[in-house]
DNA sequence: CCTCTGAACTTGATGCGTCAACAACTGTTG
DNA sequence: CAACAGTTGTTGACGCATCAAGTTCAGAGG
């Protein structure tokens, strides 16, 4: 590994540690919620009818159905979303998110949407965007490689636009 | 937020969550520890005397005092590093990494770049090492910006060359 | 039918991270 | 020199993540 890939990967972890960290410590200060609990309830506002089944809310969120299950009990007693079995499907189940919590990521969306432009997009120039999302792309192709069909793993973080 | 920042801010997630759960991965499936355990015995094998103190292992390793007491009383209990006080010096503690742990370092050392590399390195072209070099200070100075002196935040992550 | 397999969750135990106290010093100041 | 303030670490409680079972269903095979 030579000057520069050492150089590059030392940068680097500044995202993928200390980038993570500020923007779990904004939501925590401003929200009290998790970056991960975010993460469900703006995917859910997304839908067209705030809904989406587990597995599915699962894979798009990069969590394991057992995480995703404990967070969204924790969610549901906070009154922020609900679950119901659907019927006839195996053991399928719904999730729904309620107005209470379709309120709450409305409230704590700006807030996120500031800390990301603070930490990083305001940081970059055009063709530094183009070139994170390059890689971005590469690094999640090269994670997958490994599980080909498993686990697609695709990370979609919180939605940064208007819920 | 126009088109072009939100695919690179989509893209980015892949880094600041899909890789470091794949360095995880890795390092508890064939070293038995943890991506920030090893983080805190390689930093400790490169100095001379395999010997740091507590406050000055906790800012190269981004953590926070606490956690990494926690982290050294464990690493401690398997024997593979250990404390002393300073004396005359207040409540200073050096933390000295032992043969054993030295020895787990090193056998550790090659799967991890070699993840690095499958993950990271590898999928980028010169110019777009380069470009992550410059993101990542510039994350890592934004960040910084928003707490002066307190807390450095300064993430240096477990280094990649052999120890 | 009746069992079996597989899919889609759920649960409980265990371990790690965080936060707020606390503890152990040193040096400083009245 | 006595109290105090500042550093530096440690500890315990609590919340969240993970891992390995367990549960509940639908459909397939015999």
């Amino acid at each position: 590994m030579d000057q520069e890939e050492l150089a590059a990967w030392l940068a680097n972890s500044a995202i993928m540690i200390s980038l993570p960290a500020a923007l779990d410590a904004q939501m925590q200060r401003e929200s009290q919620m998790t970056f991960f609990e975010y993460m469900v309830l703006s995917v859910l506002s997304e839908e067209p009818d705030r809904t989406m089944q587990m597995s599915a809310l699962a894979v798009r969120t990069s969590a394991s159905l057992s995480r995703l299950s404990h967070v969204v009990g924790r969610l549901e007693k906070r009154g922020l979303l609900a679950r119901s079995r659907i019927p006839g499907a195996g053991r399928r189940t719904n999730t729904t998110l309620t107005d209470a919590g379709y309120d709450l990521v409305v409230a704590a969306a700006p807030g996120h949407v500031a800390a990301v432009r603070e930490y990083l997009i305001d940081e970059l120039e055009p063709h530094e965007l183009k070139t994170l999302r390059r890689i971005g792309t590469a690094v999640e192709a090269a994670i997958n490689r490994g599980r080909p069909d498993s686990a697609p793993a695709v990370s979609t973080p919180p939605e940064v636009t208007a819920p």
